[in-house]
DNA sequence: CTTTTTATTGTACTTTAGGCCAATAGTTTT
DNA sequence: AAAACTATTGGCCTAAAGTACAATAAAAAG
């Protein structure tokens, strides 16, 4: 399992060195390794700087195409939740500080051989405040509408946000049209709702 | 740094006593912790069954009030991302398979008590592929739509999904409402939407 | 046991929406 | 230059949506 720093500084930094002491540090990837290095378990630290964003990318394609096993990681000088989250969805499997003592690299390094993905608290806690907003808290907001009708006007109200037409929802509930409108002018007085398509936008909303 | 597994299990896996042999199994969370208990730095692992949704939920919320320093992970029996991440949103740090090897609870102690967060693969590029569907892909779907319509049927669609009727889209475009109308029907046809509150979700559509 | 809320339906009326047929003028494509 | 597409509007017609006023029976709340 070798290291290898991709880094434009000349002298790695001492955090560097203290964790992995025969790293290797250089400038490029190399383009064209040899069948031992392409096969083999290699990690690739790529230093970030502000102004290598393009660099980045590219140097990430190269080793993904030129090295099968290899593993990935990102430190940057500056680190920032949009480039963590561009990077990862490159393929990356660590983000985190180019100033990252010894010991967070050595985790970093065993958490990432081993299968996993590794990256600052505060990035994942807002990936995940972002995806339950999709799944849950957004289920929460519906709620909050939906909890203010009737358990009839809720099964109404549900299907006509999904775009059925007054018909088609009296033959499902097994109602009549008339009283499907009951129920929906009903609901709109209570959401504040000014037709259906609102009411549509209301349960359909994106956090 | 003590290990606490609360489980409905007699006996604590091999696999848990191989990685933490001092550790302790209990069936409950011990409601009033003593003042040492409370302060302590001290791992939580609750083993969850498939039916003990309701249960998971208070325990976590009772550590998190009884306990100051806890740091909580979850082993379930069957894994599931949408389980995953509902406890991590209430503040769980890790996530694995029950019966996961000895060696990967402790890389996952090592992670949380240093101030990580441990989650599979899998789960992490979901939540990265879902964020970055918020705010690339998801424009793009709605683009892929936008881009089969004309600019004129492109700007009506736009508010007639914004729940705008037509006199009031006549109103803002400066036509009348017979050319909205005309411009709707096309966009329809083009779109493949029956009326307008088809559209505004394929518009409004969440990834 | 009253009072309130919910569920249901009726008749009638107004407003919107959307489709059909048709026309004109400007733009783009072939 | 001819054909196809785009933007605009008109009249007409049907169906759907939504409101107003109203009534009844069952359920829930007080």
């Amino acid at each position: 399992m070798q290291d290898i720093f991709i880094s434009p500084l000349q002298n790695a930094l001492v955090s560097w060195v203290e964790a992995f002491p025969k790293a290797k540090v250089t400038a490029f990837v190399l383009a064209d390794p040899t069948k031992v290095q392409k096969e083999a378990d290699v990690v690739f630290w790529l230093h970030m700087n502000e102004d290598r964003q393009e660099w980045l990318a590219n140097t990430i394609s190269l080793i993904q195409k030129k090295y099968k096993n290899a593993k990935i990681a990102v430190l940057a000088n500056a680190p920032n939740q949009a480039e963590a989250l561009h990077v990862m969805s490159l393929g990356v499997l660590a983000y985190s500080h180019a100033y990252s003592p010894a010991k967070v690299l050595s985790e970093i390094k065993m958490v990432i051989i081993n299968g996993g993905v590794w990256m600052g608290q505060d990035l994942l806690k807002r990936l995940i405040e972002v995806s339950t907003n999709l799944a849950g808290n957004q289920a929460e907001l519906v709620n909050q509408h939906l909890k203010l009708l009737t358990k009839r006007e809720k099964e109404v109200a549900i299907e006509a946000a999904k775009g059925l037409s007054n018909k088609e929802i009296a033959r499902i509930l097994n109602i009549t049209e008339r009283t499907v409108k009951a129920h929906l002018s009903s609901t709109f007085e209570r959401l504040g709702a000014k037709d259906r398509l609102h009411l549509a936008l209301m349960l359909n909303k994106k956090a």
